[in-house]
DNA sequence: TGACATCCTGAGGGTGCCTCAGATTAAATG
DNA sequence: CATTTAATCTGAGGCACCCTCAGGATGTCA
């Protein structure tokens, strides 16, 4: 709402780094084992830090998630651009959204967050979701100018798809694995048969 | 976990009635604008009630939702039974999951929910969720009879897009309503085109 | 009118969130 | 090396919510 989203950075005196690494890491590990809405004071102790430390660095808990998974993000838009010329558009649309739903759901709630910050600028993970955003729109461009996804389908439906994806995949992590079906269903929904 | 799931049930006293009424009225009530999360200390204040009478009515919050929704999903399955032998069986499928997930996103949380008790019984919702799953595999079984749905897709199958569907509408809930296209992709996609 | 099972109350202990005033300490400077 | 300064750290404390439970209140039935 404030226009300036908060993008953790790291601090310039030694200490402040060795914390915000230790913090980062602690943070991983628990939303991975927790979800997204592991406690922030446990994430804090397990680094051996003060809760106020954790603050100063991260002042809001989606800075902190943002900042856990940025590198995964990062990856996948630079994926994409390897991908962008490949020989197989199709191929190449399907394979970098396979690695999305994956990346989507690292943890219980991210997807959540990722979809919200889609659209609402203010966010941290707001500029990685546009990038994102772009990279998929290239490779889905490509894919409908080779014929081979349905021309009507626009970049916000595919990550609606994609995301919807993550969310099933990250519910049925626990049990039943009902996860990599529901993207090929999609797939075979938007593609257009070979001639 | 332990098996024996608390549905919750109208008690027997008529002050018991009343606050059990009240309850439920200010639950729904706080459920839609507020989501599933919503405090439930203000549900019972807003039902002028101690937070103990809640949770004497209501042990847990899952039994809380579960008695909030539960006329909804009744409806939902009756509405199946009614369609059970409609002349169009796709015309009868397609109107039965935009109904669905309509209902599954009745509020924010839900979804995650019944998604959630479909799958673990000793859970409140388990039930319903079941007679929901029969009534529309029944659909989806008379639909692929008539060769208007690809054969293989199964019943699990079919309530994860549902509920990915419902996931996707409850987070555009906010800005814009990229929900009723998802629900139309994935109809197109599972649909095989008239001969 | 009892008598009793049902129901209600709200204080209290537990957890997590977030802030802030004061104590530390890395690093730059002379 | 001593001093200074700005960055960093700490953790108590206020707030909100969760959930429980012992004791009080009350409707119901005979």
């Amino acid at each position: 709402m404030d226009g300036k989203p908060y993008i953790a950075q790291r601090p310039k005196r030694a200490d402040g780094r060795r914390n915000y690494d230790a913090i980062l890491a602690a943070a991983r590990k628990a939303f991975e084992s927790t979800g997204a809405d592991a406690s922030l004071e446990d994430i804090a102790s397990q680094a051996g830090v003060a809760i106020g430390t954790l603050y100063r660095h991260f002042p809001t808990r989606a800075s902190l998630v943002e900042a856990a998974t940025r590198d995964g993000l990062e990856n996948l838009v630079s994926h994409a651009e390897r991908l962008s010329g490949a020989p197989d558009p199709l191929d190449a649309l399907t394979a970098w959204m396979r690695e999305a739903v994956a990346h989507f759901s690292t943890f219980r709630g991210l997807v959540g967050i990722l979809a919200r910050s889609m659209y609402d600028e203010g966010t941290p993970s707001h500029t990685m979701c546009n990038a994102m955003h772009r990279s998929g729109a290239d490779l889905l461009r490509a894919a409908q100018a080779a014929g081979s996804v349905r021309p009507d389908l626009t970049p916000d439906e595919l990550f609606d798809l994609l995301s919807g994806a993550a969310w099933v995949r990250e519910q049925a992590a626990g049990g039943r694995d009902g996860s990599p079906r529901f993207l090929r269903l999609v797939l075979e929904g938007i593609t257009i048969p070979r001639a």
